[in-house]
DNA sequence: AATTCGGGGTC
DNA sequence: GACCCAGAATT
């Protein structure tokens, strides 16, 4: 172990030893702790960015199930894995893994590649990806820097320096290099995660039990509570969304979200979008509305919609669904699939149109 | 350097 | 409500 800048050797190796000695000790059984293939730990990569195991957990079942090696993600249709990642949110990640698939075919010969630089050069592998996988599937130096790994350095030396800055991501890098076993790093990585994730925990971390408190800066100033520092924060804006059902007999019409907006290549309900809310009254003399039934035709609007109020890290999305039913289809724009709504389950969706189609389910039962 | 991208659990 | 979660890509 080379002598860093910021801890020295001795300080650095006992650290290490007590997290490991932790994990063994404390360590979940989760399905991708017990395989080396880079394909599967990817995938569990993936799936648990900004994700917690509990949520993502099924999702890494179906989709080893579903795509069982690299190659058979890669010849799967974006639909299909858009349609299995549905649910679990930031679908960029879903489509990112599709395309990485079909890197590895087409670049790497079908196999993960096993330098720390291919691995970052894959679609939706970022740095802390790329170490992960590295460590656990090749044994790779490289240290982890996740939410966990920041929370537990910046406790254990005191640091105020803001994670979510580029100082700051640089200094809690070289930290967590400088501190990592670089005969073990996969273990090491795996036990400091962990040990954010378990013991050292945003919220009133039990410190009475855990095996750092001796050395831990922010535990002996009783600050434990106030790391990490953040000066982001994240504003939310509002958007109103104006659904539209349009439904003849066993039909109904899809619009495929495109562009780089929320949702991008999942299906929904033709949308209006407007800058505010609006009445049925409002919304039917706007000019996309217009647009939508501008061959006339025979259509009747149901006044009572559904409204859902959506709520995101970033956004708050006020929703208003109104049923339209019509008696020829040939009176709406063709950019919109008509389906029978039997094959809905075949679309990946949204949660708020998911919403929406569980609520006007349960209004069918008694329609 | 700041913003965008989802959804759910927790207190 | 506010915070956080095995972050990455874009602007």
């Amino acid at each position: 172990m080379k002598t860093g800048d910021l801890i020295i050797d001795r300080e650095a190796f006992f650290i290490s030893h007590i997290l490991i000695r932790w994990y063994d000790q404390n360590k979940r059984d989760l399905p991708w702790r017990e395989t080396k293939d880079p394909y599967f730990i990817w995938l569990s990569e993936v799936i648990l960015q900004q994700t917690r195991v509990a949520q993502g957990y099924d999702y890494y079942t179906r989709f080893t199930e579903s795509f069982p090696t690299v190659a058979s993600l890669a010849e799967a249709h974006e639909d299909e894995v858009l349609k299995l990642w549905q649910g679990l949110g930031y679908y960029s990640r879903a489509r990112n893994l599709h395309a990485a698939a079909k890197m590895i075919v087409s670049d790497f010969d079908g196999v993960f590649p096993s330098i720390y630089k291919d691995i970052l050069s894959l679609k939706g592998i970022g740095e802390y990806t790329a170490a992960a996988i590295g460590s656990f599937a090749f044994e790779l130096p490289h240290a982890v820097v996740d939410g966990n790994v920041f929370r537990v350095l910046s406790r254990l030396f005191g640091i105020a320096t803001p994670i979510d800055t580029t100082q700051g991501k640089k200094l809690f890098t070289d930290l967590a290099n400088e501190l990592l076993d670089q005969k073990h790093p996969g273990e090491h990585n795996q036990a400091i995660m962990e040990f954010g994730a378990l013991q050292c925990v945003p919220v009133s971390p039990n410190c009475s039990i855990c095996p750092l408190s001796d050395i831990c800066l922010a535990y002996s100033q009783n600050k434990v509570t106030a790391y990490p520092v953040k000066q982001g924060k994240t504003k939310v804006k509002e958007r109103y969304f104006n659904y539209l059902d349009i439904r003849i007999g066993s039909f109904m019409f899809l619009n495929k979200r495109t562009g780089n907006d929320i949702w991008k290549n999942l299906y929904e309900l033709p949308l209006i979008e407007t800058e505010e809310k609006l009445t049925l009254d409002q919304l039917q003399e706007t000019e996309a509305f217009l647009q939508i039934f501008e061959k006339g035709g025979n259509i009747s609007i149901h006044p009572m919609g559904i409204t859902l109020k959506h709520v995101l890290s970033h956004r708050i999305i006020y929703a208003n669904f109104y049923t339209v039913t019509i008696t020829e289809d040939a009176a709406i724009q063709e950019r919109f699939l008509k389906i029978d709504q039997a094959d809905l389950f075949n679309f990946a969706i949204s949660r708020l149109v998911d919403r929406y189609l569980e609520r006007r389910s349960e209004g069918d039962l008694f329609a």
